[in-house]
DNA sequence: CTACTATTCAAATAGTCACTTGAGTGATGT
DNA sequence: ACATCACTCAAGTGACTATTTGAATAGTAG
C-alpha cells in the first residue's frame, strides 16, 4: 500500500458519499427502496436510459449500497441494509435543517400555507387500531400493487379532485409515499388542507414503516 | 421554477452528499469537529494550501455542513451542528459494514490480531468514576491542549515505546482520538496489546464525548 | 493613509463524471 | 445451434471538480 492506510479510509468514505451525491442515483435509490427491481423496471421509473441505470447502479453497488443478485436473465438490485435508508434519510434532514433553498422547496410544495406536522408511524399504528384514520397511498398504482399499508386506498394527485368531494369533512386523513425523499405526499395534504379537509403527512414512506418491521399487503 | 420540485430537493440532497465526497474535505471536517478554528489552522493541519483549504471549506458551507462566522482577520469554521457528526459517522458504518476494502484496512492498523471491542463512552464514563482506568489521548499535542476528556495523559504514537515499560502489566488503558475516522487509537491499541497490556479504543472520539454532554478540559 | 495579515476570488490546468451509442455477454426458449 | 432478452462494457463527448497561481478584499495596527 502506497499511501496511508488514513488517506485510503477517507477515500472509501468519499466513495460512499460520492454514490450519493448525484440527483440520478438519489431516484434510483428511492425506487430501489420501494422493494427490489431489475434494471429495466428502475430505469423506466427514473427516466434514465437502461445502460445510464445500469452504471449508476454498479457505482452504488460499488459504494455497498446496494446489492445484487441474477434471476434468470434479470439482474435485482435491492438496498444493501437497512444502513442505507437512514443514510439517505439523515442526508435529507441535514438539507431541510441547513439549506435554505430545501425549506423554500418544501414551502413551495404547501403552496406558502404551513404544513402540519408530520404524523409519527407509531401514532398512525396506535389509530390504524382504533380505526378512525384513512389512509392514502399517493404513489402510482404498480408501486401500491407492490406493496402497501394494510388498509390504505391508493390515491394519485390526479384522482384527488374526484375524491376529495367523497369525503367527510371531519375524518381525518393521512398520506404518505415513497419514503425518504417523499414528495406526492406533501402535494396531496395540501390539496386536501386546501378543501378544509383535516389531511397530515406520515413521516418516511413505506419502506421506512417495513423497516420499523410492521405489517404491508401486496395486491 | 423551471424544474420540478422534486429533481430541485434531490439537487439540494446531492449537494449535500457531494461536499462529503473529497477526502480533502473529509480530512476538514474531521479537524473541524475538534473545535473551531481558522482557514490556515485547518489548512496546516490538513496539508492543504490555505487557498484550496478556502475553496473546500466554502463548498462545505454551501452543503449547510459547516457554518462561519469572521474574528477580527480571521474567518472561524465550526461544525454547523451535531446532525454533521453523525451523517460522518453513518457514511463510515456504512463503509465498514459494506465495503471489503475497508474492514481489509482496519485489519491492517491491527496488524492482522483481531481487535478488541471498542468501549462505550457510557462504560468509559463509569469506569472514570472507579478510577480504575488510564485514558490515553493519542492525537498531537496541540489539539490535545485544545480541548480532552479530563484524566486523560496525551501520548503520542512516537510516545508510546517510552511509556509503555512504565505501566503496571494489568492497568486497563483506553485510548482515544479525533473521533469519526480516528485511525491513531487503532494503532495506538495494537502497539500496546503486542506489549501484553490490556488497551481498547474508545467508540468514537473527542467530539462524540463532547456531544454527549460529557465534561472536556483545556490545558 | 499605509502596511500588513487572513481570507477569498478569478483564471487556468489536468483530471473525473454523466450520458450516449454501439458492441459484447450470460441466460433462456425453440 | 440460434435467436432473443436483459444487462454490461467500452469509447467518446461535454460538463464539472480539484488544485495552483496570482490578484483582490476585509479587517487591524501604526
Amino acid at each position: 500500500m502506497s499511501i496511508s492506510p488514513k488517506a485510503a479510509l477517507l477515500e472509501e468514505y468519499a466513495l460512499v458519499a460520492r454514490a450519493l451525491s448525484a440527483p440520478a442515483r438519489l431516484m434510483l435509490l428511492e425506487q430501489i427502496a420501494q422493494g427490489e427491481r431489475g434494471v429495466e423496471a428502475l430505469a423506466d421509473k427514473t427516466g434514465l436510459t437502461i445502460a445510464n441505470a445500469s452504471q449508476h447502479l454498479q457505482a452504488l453497488r460499488r459504494a455497498g449500497l446496494v446489492a445484487s443478485r441474477r434471476d434468470g436473465k434479470s439482474v435485482i438490485y435491492r438496498l444493501s441494509d437497512a444502513r442505507t435508508l437512514a443514510l439517505m434519510d439523515l442526508i435529507r434532514v441535514v438539507a431541510e435543517r441547513n439549506l435554505a433553498q430545501v425549506e423554500r422547496i418544501l414551502r413551495g410544495l404547501s403552496d406558502g400555507a404551513d404544513a402540519p406536522e408530520s404524523v409519527t408511524r407509531d401514532e398512525l399504528a396506535a389509530r390504524l387500531v382504533e380505526g378512525f384514520v384513512t389512509i392514502f397511498d399517493v404513489r402510482p398504482p404498480d408501486e401500491f400493487a407492490m406493496s402497501h399499508i394494510p388498509g390504505a386506498r391508493n390515491v394519485t394527485l390526479a384522482d384527488l379532485d374526484r375524491i376529495a368531494p367523497t369525503l367527510a369533512p371531519g375524518s381525518e386523513i393521512v398520506a404518505y409515499c415513497r419514503g425518504p425523499y417523499c414528495v406526492y405526499a406533501y402535494q396531496a395534504v395540501t390539496a386536501l388542507r386546501k378543501r378544509g379537509l383535516n389531511a397530515r403527512r406520515l413521516e418516511g414512506g413505506l419502506p421506512e414503516w417495513r423497516e420499523d418491521g410492521r405489517q404491508v399487503t401486496a395486491l
